[in-house]
DNA sequence: TGAAATGTTGGGGCG
DNA sequence: ACGCCCCAACATTTC
């Protein structure tokens, strides 16, 4: 082919990206092309947290093409309408682009080949984001798996693929004219307020490969305690790095496989083999996202749809701005609210929290996630919060109920990550600062608020809710 | 990738 | 010396 599109969407980066390499191995000339689609702009499902992470992404995008002597070019509107009028404008043959599996994304997709098929268009999806595709790792009996443990034991058993090339210097003769209109990317004046400039983590694939390199030089060794301590470094960062595509997953496998190679102690293999669970975890989400798409409606186990959930508004609120009275809670929660990011043991005590103590649908947590978090991804955010609340694929037993001092204690046992948030309780000793209200000294020196609820209380609720309907579905 | 309730054991205080 | 009680420490069961 003489001239094609490569269209980016979560895969902002130019080194280990399957479609671009395909494209430049078929094709004289790659046109890369970013749309700002209607929906890129904050709202119920993209707060400006991530919009900001995703705008940085695209910049640095844009110079590391730059760099190399390509041109992105960026238009605004619906894809389905923009892409087979930008290939007639160009004279490209094919659209090449790396698929999507959430499913509205798909169903998209499928609007944008009949649209390029219509106009004699190629479009090209290839898998790219996962190592293994929903159909690719399938039970014995040929069905999905949808309990983690054998479906990872699947996974490891297949080969782990090498990354794919960086992209070349085309030749000066197949840089698009100037001509060609390519629209301002949205800064901070007209789109996100006082938000873009403080985002947390540092954008964009160099960024990414930096704090790959970062993390496979030490901390993963020590993942498999440390990864559990809010307070401390010992997690990889990437996730809002695998979310918008400024990292391959291949590369950070190469790079885990050659940190396993050079561990010193089994506990440092170990340590990198948790580590690799948890990008299974990503895969085994996806899949499970593509072949029960009813996961995003409801429970997975329907009977669970029955819940009679609380619609406590006041407990949602307090619960949103880090305000319940538990204070691994709250800190949790501020964190969140003011970078967009949150270390997992934290998600899971939140989410345990607003679904197991204030029994509000685990959908509401859900959606304020989907907001908040720079890595916000509809599979793992959604899988994430059936496993917490019980509802979901190989999810914790609903009696498995946190208690949010005992959580805080374990995991944060000097009360580093508590002080770090929730300023009210820096004064406060080691031994009291998860339960404050059994402080006498502190009891009306400090400004905290009183617990909303009681654990004590709420988790006998919490049984007899899902206790209800386990009586209904057995008869 | 639990926590609480309940059961069991054994040491020590004490009459 | 002995039985009794308390309770920590640990194990098992239950949610």
């Amino acid at each position: 082919m003489k001239r094609v599109i490569h269209w980016f969407r979560r895969d902002l980066r130019i080194t280990d990206n399957t479609a671009l390499s395909e494209a430049t191995r078929r094709a004289e000339q790659v046109i890369p092309v970013f749309i700002l689609e209607d929906a890129f702009r904050t709202g119920p499902d993209m707060g400006a947290a991530r919009l900001a992470f995703l705008l940085q992404s695209l910049e640095s995008l844009r110079e590391n093409l730059a760099e190399l002597g390509h041109r992105l070019i960026v238009r605004r509107g619906k894809s389905p309408e923009v892409l087979p009028r930008l290939c007639a404008e160009l004279g490209a043959e094919a659209v090449f682009a790396n698929k999507r599996y959430e499913p509205y994304a798909e169903a998209r997709d499928q609007r944008v080949f009949n649209a390029l098929n219509a106009a004699g268009v190629g479009f090209e999806l290839l898998k790219d984001a996962v190592v293994w595709e929903e159909q690719e790792i399938l039970t014995q009996a040929g069905k999905p798996f949808t309990v983690y443990t054998p479906y990872s034991k699947a996974w490891k058993l297949k080969p782990i693929p090498a990354p794919r090339g960086k992209l070349r210097k085309p030749s000066t003769t197949q840089l698009p004219a100037a001509s060609i209109r390519s629209e301002p990317l949205p800064t901070d004046a007209d789109e996100l307020g006082h938000v873009l400039k403080q985002a947390s983590t540092p954008a964009g694939e160099r960024a990414a490969l930096e704090r790959l390199g970062t993390f496979m030089r030490g901390p993963v060794y020590e993942y498999g305690a440390n990864r559990n301590l809010p307070a401390v470094d010992g997690t990889s960062l990437l996730s809002p790095h695998l979310r918008c595509g400024t990292i391959g997953i291949r590369t950070i496998l190469a790079a885990l496989t050659k940190a396993r190679e050079a561990a010193n102690t089994p506990a440092q293999r170990q340590s990198c083999e948790v580590y690799l669970n948890e990008l299974i975890w990503r895969e085994f989400y996806l899949q499970v996202l593509h072949n029960f798409p009813h996961v995003t409606k409801g429970a997975f186990r329907p009977e669970y749809d029955q819940l009679q959930w609380s619609d406590n508004q006041e407990h949602l609120d307090a619960w949103s701005a880090g305000m319940t009275g538990y204070p691994i809670v709250d800190a949790a929660m501020r964190c969140l609210n003011a970078t967009g990011n949150l270390h997992n043991r934290l998600r899971m005590i939140v989410a345990m929290f607003l679904t197991k103590d204030l029994l509000i649908h685990w959908q509401w947590g859900e959606r304020y996630f989907m907001q908040q978090l720079v890595d916000g991804d509809l599979a793992a955010n959604n899988g994430g919060w059936q496993w917490s609340a019980g509802t979901g694929t190989d999810a914790a037993p609903y009696f498995r109920i946190f208690n949010p001092v005992s959580q805080g204690e374990k995991f944060d046992p000097q009360g580093e990550f508590v002080r770090r948030w929730v300023p009210e309780l820096e004064s406060l000793p080691g031994d009291v600062i998860h339960r404050p209200w059994e402080d006498p000294l502190s009891l009306g020196r400090i400004s905290y608020p009183p617990r909303i609820v009681r654990h004590e209380e709420q988790r006998p609720k919490c049984l007899a809710m899902f206790g209800a309907v386990k009586k209904s579905v057995r008869p």
